[in-house]
DNA sequence: GGGTATTATGATAACGTTATCATATCGATG
DNA sequence: CATCGATATGATAACGTTATCATAATACCC
């Protein structure tokens, strides 16, 4: 494969006169330039990443750590980060990590060995034992979605207080009275938030001795069966709520298994929207994440840190959720429990 | 951050020495490489994988160019890519074209320039514009999913004649006569094979002069909008075959729209079926193919020919698909044209 | 026309690692 | 004990690029 040495020989040039026409910096005079234009055509040049990132110790790369890439919040996402990281001339690496911190550990520690330019990570754990990773770094991180104790990093992530406390309060307000949470483990911070929100709305009316709640995984599976426990308390709940996208459909293929409909006898509002191309029928009520925008405001803290023209102190992006209301969370409950 | 010298200085050996402590590789006494073991401890060494690459001319990164990562069947087939790819010791670099060439040629050049080493590419058309940046190069490639012209590489995917012609001999022996096909782009081979398919089925049937076929593109709206078409023929369809999930989703909002019911008053069948995790009712009749396992084969001819193990001849592994029937195909049709 | 800023080009070394070749030690063998 | 293969370690150069510093040519100004 040709070098540069190859093609200054061929355009009667130093190999630094080259490097300056494929960088565009430092003087070269016009015809020069076309010489070593023409030179890169008939050899067919490619530059050598590897040799550019070893010198100027830039590799233009950013990468994407996240736990679950089958699921769309997560999907939509990573296309945020994608675009804004591109628009701005970075490649994305992105890797999965099963919300298992082993993986993550190893991911991360490829990555630094890759030398990329800054991290994008949804931890799997709040607690993180990777965290030391990053200590004595320079290697800039921010942590999306999630927040995540022990790592210096600015962090954008949707707010998972309000909008479970938004579905509370609306469930409430419907005249539920008995209601199940089914959520994801306690020491993931989003879950955790998602308690947080939705008992402080369930204390605000009243109604929080009768909580039901249990913790599982962010899967279809764990959905399932805590959806089966939920329905052998006594009494059971007349409402659910999902604290992610793919516990709610765990949620309703169990309900529809049973001969339970949505939501003329059980009603349901969930977290995480799913992409208007995926359903066909809409009618979950849900608290939709700004997944894409999280994408964008991450990689764009992310840059700026990278240019230095961010502040010493870590900043914390919070943005809003949106209520969706539609079929799944009905109408106002008419009878007692 | 330390370098393989800086071991060495602390251990008391040559960086040499140190390098194949860290690779594994020559012969090490077992208390210098405990010296070494502690050295790279103490340091927090992290290797510099741009180094590495530049020196030994080999990455260990794989790259996957794509279509659409929103969609479910290419993120099954990436999944199956990174399992199969991180199984083996390697990387994956995931880029999205959005089946745009222009974007495709961006990144193949980009992943040149990061000299991986090999490439898994879902190409946006059948006669690539992109296919001159392979040739002249050893970076391997292997086409996923679909066919196209001019690029020496292996090929794995999944049999796209076979399952539109089994579509087609179904929805022939239910009694359609009139049936409309809305798929993708011409100059795509996967939108191409399945009308092959289909077509032939119609053939057999003796009801290919009343077939409807509308060319769009393999996104929900472009669905939409061949739908609408196709029911204002004349006579209009009595069945719809969608060329892939999103059509086929855009076509379900669209008959519902019109108060249409799937499958009483219009069947349907598609290619591709959506992840269990992500539809609550599962209830399209589909020809699914087999995504995560291309993804894997694809990896192994990659890997075989990394390794110098394949034949100088080039592979093609057309995997079958599944035809899962179910509610949306329907009963027998009851009454004629 | 002498001095200064701008434009243009190059020589040299360095980034961090490993390929290649060389050399030394050790134990086993007959 | 001479010989040989296995074990162990290192010196040197190279991978392909750019940072840094130096120098030359040109333009500009009063």
């Amino acid at each position: 494969m040709a070098t540069i040495i190859d093609l200054a020989a061929k355009a009667g040039v130093a190999p630094i006169t080259v490097s300056r026409v494929i960088n565009n910096s430092g003087y070269v005079r016009e015809d020069v330039r076309k010489r070593v234009q023409q030179a890169i055509e008939e050899l067919d040049y490619v530059p050598n990443a590897l040799a550019r990132g070893l010198r100027s110790k830039r590799t233009y790369t950013l990468s994407l750590v996240l736990t679950d890439i089958t699921n769309p919040f997560f999907t939509t996402m990573a296309r945020g980060v994608e675009d804004a990281a591109s628009a701005n001339g970075y490649m994305l690496l992105v890797c999965n990590t099963d919300e298992r911190e082993d993986k993550e550990r190893v991911y991360l520690q490829l990555l630094l060995q890759k030398r990329a330019d800054g991290i994008l990570l949804v931890p799997s754990r709040k607690l993180s034992v990777n965290a030391d990773l990053f200590r004595n770094r320079h290697t800039p991180v921010v942590i999306l979605d999630r927040r995540v104790e022990g790592i210096s990093a600015d962090v954008v992530r949707g707010d998972s207080v309000q909008g479970a406390y938004q579905l509370g309060v609306l469930l409430a307000s419907l005249g539920h009275k008995r209601i199940a949470m089914i959520t994801g483990p306690s020491g993931v911070s989003s879950s955790e938030d998602r308690e947080t929100g939705f008992r402080k709305a369930m204390r605000e009316a009243g109604i929080e001795s009768t909580l039901l709640v249990y913790n599982g995984y962010f899967v279809q599976e764990s959905g399932m069966e805590m959806t089966n426990k939920a329905l052998q308390a006594s009494p059971p709940p007349t409402a659910i709520f999902a604290a992610n996208n793919f516990i709610a459909i765990g949620a309703l293929k169990t309900l529809q298994a049973k001969g339970l409909r949505v939501p003329e006898d059980i009603a349901m509002v969930a977290f995480d929207d799913l992409p208007e191309s995926m359903v066909t029928f809409p009618f979950l009520t849900v608290a939709a994440q700004p997944a894409y925008d999280i994408g964008v405001q991450g990689v764009r803290l992310l840059l700026e840190r990278l240019e230095s023209e961010a502040p010493t102190l870590f900043r914390e992006v919070v943005l809003p959720n949106e209520l969706i209301v539609r079929k799944s969370s009905g109408e106002a409950v008419k009878y007692h429990q």
